[in-house]
DNA sequence: CCCCGATATATCAATCTGATATATCATCGG
DNA sequence: CCGATGATATATCAGATTGATATATCGGGG
C-alpha cells in the first residue's frame, strides 16, 4: 500500500521522508497521518529492493514551501556528510530519496494489478484512481470495472442484512446508510466510466504517447514481466 | 476494537470462535472477514484479561443452522471432555466462550470511550453505534457528537484540498466524491442527533431502565446474566 | 536564555491480515 | 465402500501498520 503510494509521489519529483509524509497527508488525504514506524520501514524497503536510492543531503533551503511544480531537475549538488562545513541553511541532514527505473517498473506493477494493494479495499482503489494518469485507458477502465464490481457485491451483502433486518434502530440505520453510501458510491463509479468509454471512443488525438501501463497494445517493449 | 466487538457479540449469547466470526461477518458486515490470527489471539488475549471464559465442549449440534434469536438460555450440559463417548453430533471440540461481569465492565469502558476504538475512526464508529442500545442516552448523544467533529474535520480538509485543486481529472473527481460523501454522512449523522434529542426529551416511559452505560443515574445491579 | 514547536529520522510493542497447517465431519459421485 | 471436496474448527507465522517514544537540530517568543 505504502509503496505504492511512495513510488507514486517520486515519480515527478525526489523528496525526504518526512516530506513525503506531508504529501501524502495533505494532498492525497488518503492518509489521515502515516506513522513514521510505516514510513520509514518502507522506505528502507523499496532501497533494499532497488526500486529508489536515497542520498544523504545537507538539504538546499527555501525547498519547504511547496514550491510544487518546481523543476529542480538534477541538483543532487548537496552531499556534504553530515555536520561537514555547513553552508549554512544546513536543516538537518536529510536522505532525499529518488526512484529508479527498477522503482518504476515496481510502480506500473503494483498499480495495474488485479488484486488491492495492501488490506483496504477503499483505500487501495482510491489511492490507484489517484495515479490513474500513469495507467494505460484500457487498464483504466479495468481498474474501474473492478471497483463496480467490489461495490456491487458489497451492495447485495448491505441488501441482504437489510432484508433479514433483527435489528435495532441503530444498527438498520446505520445498514440503511452503508446501503445509501454504496448506492452512490456506485452511481458515481459509473459516470465515471461512462466518461473514460467515451474519451477512448473519441480519437482525442493529443497525448496519447504519454506514459501508460498495462496495454497489451503498448508499442515496443512491453517491459511489464 | 475486536476485543470490543467480541464482547458485544457475547452480551447475549455465547459463542465458539468460528461461529463469532460468522456473525461478524454476516450480521453487522463490518469485519469483511476477520482473520483467525487476530480473533483467536484476541480471544486468548480477552481470556487473559478475565473478560470471558472458555469451555471446552463436545458441542450439542443442530445450533449450526442459524437459530438467531434462539433461546438456549443455560444449557452448558455438553464438556464430554473431547473424544469421550461422542453421542453423535459432536462436530468438533470447541472452544464455548462466555462473558463474564469483569468483561461486561470491559465492554462497557471500550463502548462510552473517548478515543476511537482501534485504528479506524468510521470503523469504531460504526462497531459503537451498533451496541449504541447499550449505552446511557447521554453517552449515546455524546458518540453521537463526537462523531459529528471527526466528520466535520474531514469536511474542511476535503474543501481545503478541493480548493487548491492542482489535480488531475481523476483525483479531483476523487476529492469531490469524497466531499459528497462526508456531507451525506454529516446530514444522516444529524438526522440521527435530532431524532435521538428528541427521544430524550419525551418522556417516552418505557423501557427506561434498560441496560446503559456512562450515565451516573443507572440504577443498581442489572445483571441480566 | 530557555522552552516550545517544527523538522527529521529511527525503533518498539501491540495488533491485524493473509497464508498455512492440522483435524474432524458430511455429502456426493463412482 | 472409497475418495474428493468443502464446511467446520483451532492454531501459528511472517509481514505490515499504528501509536508511542527517543533522539537531535533549528527558529522564534517570552
Amino acid at each position: 500500500m505504502l509503496d505504492l503510494a511512495i513510488l507514486g509521489l517520486l515519480q515527478e519529483h525526489e523528496f525526504h521522508g518526512y516530506e513525503i509524509r506531508k504529501r501524502l497527508r495533505d494532498e492525497l488525504g488518503l492518509f489521515a497521518n502515516i506513522s513514521f514506524g510505516s514510513l520509514y520501514p518502507a522506505l528502507s524497503r523499496l532501497e533494499a529492493a532497488g526500486a529508489v536510492t536515497a542520498t544523504e543531503s545537507a538539504g538546499t533551503p527555501a525547498v519547504s514551501p511547496i514550491p510544487l511544480t518546481g523543476s529542480l531537475g538534477g541538483e543532487r549538488a548537496a552531499l556534504r556528510s553530515r555536520r561537514a562545513g555547513s553552508t549554512r541553511g544546513t536543516k538537518r541532514s536529510r536522505k532525499v530519496y529518488r526512484i529508479t527505473d527498477q522503482g518504476r517498473v515496481l510502480f506500473e506493477e503494483l498499480l495495474a494489478a488485479d488484486e488491492p494493494v495492501g488490506t483496504d479495499e477503499a483505500r487501495s482503489f482510491s489511492l490507484r484512481l489517484a495515479f490513474a494518469r500513469h495507467l494505460a485507458p484500457q487498464a483504466r477502465l479495468a481498474l474501474l470495472e473492478r471497483r463496480r464490481e467490489q461495490l456491487a457485491r458489497r451492495l447485495s451483502a448491505d441488501r441482504a442484512r437489510a432484508a433479514a433486518g433483527d435489528f435495532d434502530s441503530y444498527t438498520r440505520s446505520l445498514v440503511e446508510h452503508s446501503t445509501e453510501t454504496t448506492e452512490h458510491e456506485l452511481s458515481w463509479l459509473d459516470r465515471l466510466i461512462e466518461t473514460e468509454k467515451q474519451k477512448q471512443a473519441a480519437p482525442a488525438a493529443d497525448q496519447i504517447g504519454a506514459r501508460t501501463v498495462g496495454s497489451a497494445a503498448t508499442p515496443g517493449k512491453g517491459t511489464e514481466s
